[in-house]
DNA sequence: CGGCCTATGTGACCAAGTCACCGACGAATT
DNA sequence: AATTCGTCGGTGACTTGGTCACATAGGCCG
């Protein structure tokens, strides 16, 4: 039989590590954490740094109301920069992370990966880029919240999350979160958008019906 | 004669350096750049990491209809952070920096940062913190964006900027850009807010009356 | 069937952004 | 002093988006 490539060799990022930095995160074993598991709260202490081997997760910022906005989703092979911020920074979690699926990840304690910074020029890259890419993306959701209207962003979101045959399987709720709005916005913007044919509603699915409809909304 | 401590002795972050890193360091000369000028706009390549040493740069991201927002401002001591995406992340500038003030800065070419960032451990540290920190502030101006609304910004943003004798030096537009609004929304509501009695207003200049008052907004 | 949970629909209203234009002030020029 | 010009601020009409309260409606399970 084969065996499971081990999952240093599952995290993209991870390549090119010396074998002692590699010896020392091996020895970790991955943990498995149920579907809908709130990985951690605002306020909560940040203690390790974790690296997402399987699943999703999803990462909100809450609002004083309640309303939450999607800053991004941590896919396999990404680490989690709220982490590396409290490491780091010495703050506390601001935002709330939800395990999507079932997910499988990799904790790695503070004190070793203060010292797998220092040591591992491979460890350090794979930080340093996991953080670039999520201020951007950070950046991005600032920008689409900010300038972008409803119309464009709602359209953005079906044609991302669409599968081949173009089924969307979300709540009206899950997409006003994703973009930064509200279920009311959303709803009235869905029935607008059925009208025009552009797409059609079932309870819990959306079924996109012209893709380049869509597209011609995002500019 | 006393001769001014050397630009590596005021940043703050850049404290307990190796010797060498130091020599490496010092070798660079700060140039001045004049206030107004465009440090860099989006879509231009990052050749330089630079380093704020006197002066006060705000770096804004621009919306497709001209719109801007402030995404932070950099202090003396504090490094660019975009320039810290583009070195390390291979992508250009997303966001425009403004010289608000003369500027006093080091600019460190990428292959000298590049190998710093590999032989420094205070370096390192210096270059992460001010990830962590802009990543935490983005993070706060995007909560503030899709949570807070307009009046409580607008509080915040006149008890911040105020001196001792309650003074803000700022036009409408200069307050909606910081608080991500449009300069007729923040003039209506100054006028609400001097109606109550809470503020003043005059030409390029609004006179806080009551921080209580407005602190009492802030909610 | 009846209860219950979740998803969605809807009207009234409020908050914020957009557009177009006006007037007021101040600095520089003539 | 009068003119010109650019910046700053005021205003009305309108659109978009968010809030609140409550109404339906489907699906699941006892």
């Amino acid at each position: 039989m084969t065996a499971a490539p081990h999952w240093v060799d599952r995290a993209p990022g991870l390549g090119g590590l010396d074998g002692q930095t590699r010896r020392q995160l091996e020895a970790i074993r991955p943990i498995t954490i149920p579907k809908g598991h709130v990985l951690f709260r605002p306020g909560d202490e940040v203690t390790c740094f974790g690296v997402l081997i399987g699943g999703r997760v999803d990462v909100y910022l809450t609002g004083a109301t309640g309303r939450e906005i999607l800053l991004y989703s941590i896919t396999p092979g990404e680490s989690c920069v709220q982490s590396t911020l409290g490491l780091l920074g010495e703050d506390d979690y601001s935002a709330e992370a939800v395990a999507e699926t079932d997910v499988e990840a990799v904790m790695i304690p503070r004190s070793l990966f203060l010292s797998l910074l220092g040591t591992s020029e491979a460890f350090r890259t794979f930080v340093f880029q996991a953080f670039a890419k999520r201020l951007q993306s950070v950046m991005q959701v600032l920008e689409r919240v900010a300038f972008i209207r409803i119309e464009a962003r709602l359209a953005a979101a079906l044609l991302e999350r669409a599968d081949d045959s173009g089924l969307v399987r979300a709540t009206h709720q899950e997409l006003a979160t994703a973009i930064g709005s509200v279920r009311e916005v959303i709803s009235r913007r869905l029935e607008i958008l059925s009208k025009k044919g552009l797409v059609s509603l079932d309870r819990g699915t959306i079924q996109v019906a012209s893709r380049t409809g869509l597209a011609a909304l995002l500019t």
